[in-house]
DNA sequence: GAGTGGTCTAGACCACATT
DNA sequence: ATGTGGTCTAGACCACTCA
């Protein structure tokens, strides 16, 4: 069963394999429960427990979700405990309302040297380039420039944005079959310039975090990448470090 | 043995609790094994199944190390693998060389407001206050403004800090036995008032984050406070998303 | 070879949600 | 009552480390 040394990897780790190659392939869709332990037990052929471990793990990587009694669901954007998930600011009185996003502009392009790099995408390649602003309480907190590869999303539509009732993300999987996995956060201090002082109401050269995100979904392949400019005069970027 | 439906608790949390117990209690130093599951298991009085439970729990926030064929370890601070376990600065270019620390100021004080709510002492309670700059690569990234309770670490001086080859933390934790767990950063931007931008060599009024750590122990229990300013120009604050 | 953690199994039973 | 995930056990065997 089990292979010599030097490739070794254990049954529930292929067996995780299996489900992550069954979740791409999206035989279950977002926000729907996956067959019970037992019957996945018994189409690879394995024990219960070791099924068991192999979604242990992908519900560590918040890719599933396990509900007792119910079943274990494929995670999704759209389910409310996962809204702003990546968000990570947060105002400085414990206000806990929910920001809101607006849309500003939308429109397409070709990838330049940065995008083109950061996308993993052909330089020139078509993408889609959309600004919006992020109000807490109804006051601009944030101003993001969002990236993403044209190919993937053709209908989206800056009246897209505007009907949409809910995050970016739970719109680009609902809509485009996107899902958004993981992401990688680059932070600097920058001071702001003259439109975006005017968009987040600072003074010009107010030092605004900028921070710079790229999301990945399966396979570890980018989808999105985007700079926001965070005014940090009433919020901040909270990290938990374990 | 199981409770009713309330305060229902499973037994491996319950021998988690019994491990920690023993842990914060001291009954194994830091960079120690532990003793095996096995003998765990018959301590307790339950399978050894439910010992690996609890222990994978621990470990998985970074209290045990396990170590294939050898035991599972105390995590310490003086482990090379732990050294900046909490430092997310990044050189921009890939230059993974380890930042140097040096102290510049040690003195004594009593807690202020913000001190004394932060580290959650008396107003007033004696605490230490100390400064150091972190050199990547021998040049100055990040002034750091440190606030620990007095109480804890009485023979802390700066010519201790000077003779200390390892990171803080491990001096922490092998002179005064303080183990740091976890911590929180609250992160905004701000410009470089003078002497701040004379420490990192830059402009005065240059954007920088600041980094505000609150570090615990066992029981959630704050130890360090701690206000970091740090130079974006050539590095960055790395953050993952999942 | 002996000891440790790591994997895998099979079965029993518990807690939770739904019918 | 049924089905789901969650817990617990006992035993067998594998992979790794070290003497």
């Amino acid at each position: 069963m089990a292979q010599e040394s030097p490739t070794f990897s254990p049954l529930y780790r292929q067996i995780k394999t299996l489900i992550l190659q069954a979740l791409e392939a999206g035989e279950w869709r977002p926000g729907q429960a996956i067959p019970s332990e037992q019957e996945l037990a018994a189409r690879f052929g394995v024990s219960q427990g070791t099924v068991r471990k192999a979604i242990d793990e992908i519900a560590g990587d918040n890719l599933l979700v396990r509900k007792q009694g119910k079943g274990t669901y494929v995670a999704s954007h759209n389910d409310p405990r996962a809204l702003f998930r990546f968000l990570r600011l947060v105002p400085i009185d414990g206000d806990l309302s929910h920001p809101k996003s607006v849309p500003l502009d939308c429109w397409r392009a070709k990838a330049g040297q940065e995008a083109s790099r950061m996308l993993a995408i052909e330089l020139g390649a078509p993408i889609i380039i959309l600004r919006r602003l992020l109000k807490f309480a109804n006051k601009p907190v944030v101003v993001d420039e969002i990236y993403l590869p044209g190919e993937l999303f053709q209908g989206l539509s800056f009246e897209t944005l505007q009907d949409w009732h809910g995050s970016l993300y739970s719109l680009l999987e609902s809509r485009f079959g996107s899902r958004m996995i993981r992401a990688q956060e680059r932070i600097r201090a920058v001071a702001a310039d003259r439109s975006t002082s005017e968009a987040l109401k600072v003074a010009e050269g107010t030092p605004l975090l900028s921070v710079e995100r790229v999301t990945y979904t399966y396979g570890d392949k980018p989808v999105e990448w985007r700079r926001g400019l965070y005014s940090t005069a009433e919020h901040y970027y909270l990290n938990e470090l374990n």
